[in-house]
DNA sequence: TCTGGGGTCCTAGGACCC
DNA sequence: TCTGGGGTCCTAGGACCC
């Protein structure tokens, strides 16, 4: 039988943040999303305050301060690093790893011996080498080990084996809607049937649950009853869609900024493109009014597909062409965003019969690699497009950022001993 | 005043082909 | 008045994840 265990890193953001400043333990602790608008992450003491995932910070400011808390930007940088981090700590315990998200993994741990313990050991090794806090679970198959994960963040030590617990009263403690796979809509359709807990869904008919939650359903059925049916994933496969979109820190009425946002968000794409060396051959376009306020509303897309193709200014002339399109005068925009799609590898791009002799794409793939390194090693944003504007006005607010203390040198925190 | 961003997969239905 | 059957491809929309 395969074994699964799924480390996930108790409330991670927060965790990266005390690990460089001890005052945040102990109080009730929120990161909040870009702009600012919501909390996404949040310290025991804060989830005990009654603060919800997502809950706007406006909404929850009054309560978190009244009780001595506080609140911080989002700081993606450390976060990454953070996360390579504990992986790099975990690949010391399994060759077979998976890195499911910023903050989880699953790993095999097929053939190895008392699990519960070694278990133990992996947990306060990454404690040690990080300084992050993690829970983890043990099963036959990665749902049960989401599940078994789940109950472990409640106990002290942290870490749960599956196979020792007696599953149906197990499962009759676990919600259906905490089910890995299972989202607030089905949790309310499984709901009005009357399954309200994971062992009923377990014992659920077949035909009924893949008509109702499709063959995506039915697989997790089956693990829950401990057939694994989702496997390790131990490469990272390439990304089918690149995106990139911000809401404004204030509402933009003028299409030349709308132009600028949508320039600078293409060439962030253009770089996570290249760097997973592929060519995209279609791009959307979107933009929005703030859905929250009483205003005119307007929210449009627009699609187009071209020549594949990797080169930043190439890409910028498309997605300034779509805004265009569908920009109407006389709202206030909230938010843009484009998409790529339509990849291929790079190193194979069809020749445009089209081209303008102009087009070379030797100059054009050296222009890019140039630029991309010079913006890897200085940081993001050291060399820009003229057309991503230089005042920036749509820029998201970020007023409680934490420094980048372990990816900047001039960032680095001092200890005076 | 103030409400995130970036992905994946599946299915139904329409267009189109022979 | 009567108007096939089988297949593929694409897209939009809906579900999910962190």
């Amino acid at each position: 039988m395969p074994c699964f265990a799924l480390v996930d890193c108790n409330n991670f953001y927060v965790s990266c943040e005390r690990v460089f400043n001890p005052k945040l333990e102990g109080i009730p602790v929120i990161v909040l999303s870009n702009n600012d608008g919501c909390a996404v992450a949040r310290s025991n003491e804060a989830k005990k305050l009654g603060i919800k995932m997502g809950t706007p910070f406006f909404q929850c400011k009054d309560l978190l301060y009244k009780n001595n808390g506080k609140a911080l930007s989002s700081n993606y940088a450390l976060y990454g690093d953070m996360s390579c981090r504990v992986i790099q700590t975990l690949q010391q315990f399994t060759p077979e790893l998976e890195i499911y998200s910023i903050d989880e993994a699953f790993l095999s741990l097929n053939g190895f011996g008392n699990l519960t313990s070694y278990a133990k050991k992996i947990r306060s090794t990454v404690k040690q080498h990080t300084g992050i806090p993690v829970s983890i679970g043990i099963a036959p198959t990665k749902t049960l080990a989401k599940v078994a994960n789940k109950i472990a963040k409640k106990n002290i030590a942290g870490v749960l084996d599956l196979a020792t617990e007696n599953m149906d009263s197990l499962l009759e403690s676990v919600e259906v809607g905490d089910i890995w796979g299972v989202g607030y809509r089905y949790a309310a359709m499984l709901n009005k049937y009357g399954i309200t807990n994971a062992r009923q869904l377990r014992d659920c008919d077949d035909t009924f649950i893949k008509k109702k939650m499709t063959i995506v359903g039915l697989r997790t059925l089956h693990e829950l009853r401990g057939e694994s049916c989702i496997a390790l994933e131990l490469m990272p496969s390439s990304k089918k869609a690149i995106g990139s979109s911000r809401s404004f820190g204030k509402p933009v009425t003028d299409i030349n900024e709308l132009l600028e946002s949508v320039s600078d968000y293409v060439s962030r794409a253009g770089e996570k493109l290249r760097q997973q060396n592929s060519a995209t051959s279609a791009m959307q376009v979107y933009l929005s009014t703030n859905p929250f306020k009483n205003q005119p509303q307007y929210a449009n897309a627009v699609s187009c597909s071209f020549p594949a193709t990797s080169y930043t200014p190439e890409l910028i002339r498309y997605a300034q062409a779509c805004l265009k399109q569908i920009y109407r005068k006389g709202y206030a925009y909230k938010k843009t965003g484009i998409l790529l799609s339509g990849f291929s590898p790079a190193n194979a791009v069809q020749l445009n019969l089209f081209a303008e002799p102009s087009q070379d794409r030797a100059s054009q793939k050296a222009i890019m690699s140039a630029l991309d390194s010079i913006n890897q090693k200085y940081g993001t944003n050291t060399v820009s497009y003229a057309s991503s504007g230089i005042s920036k006005i749509w820029k998201m607010l970020q007023s409680l950022k934490t420094p980048c203390f372990t990816t900047r040198w001039s960032e680095i925190p001092v200890v005076r001993a």
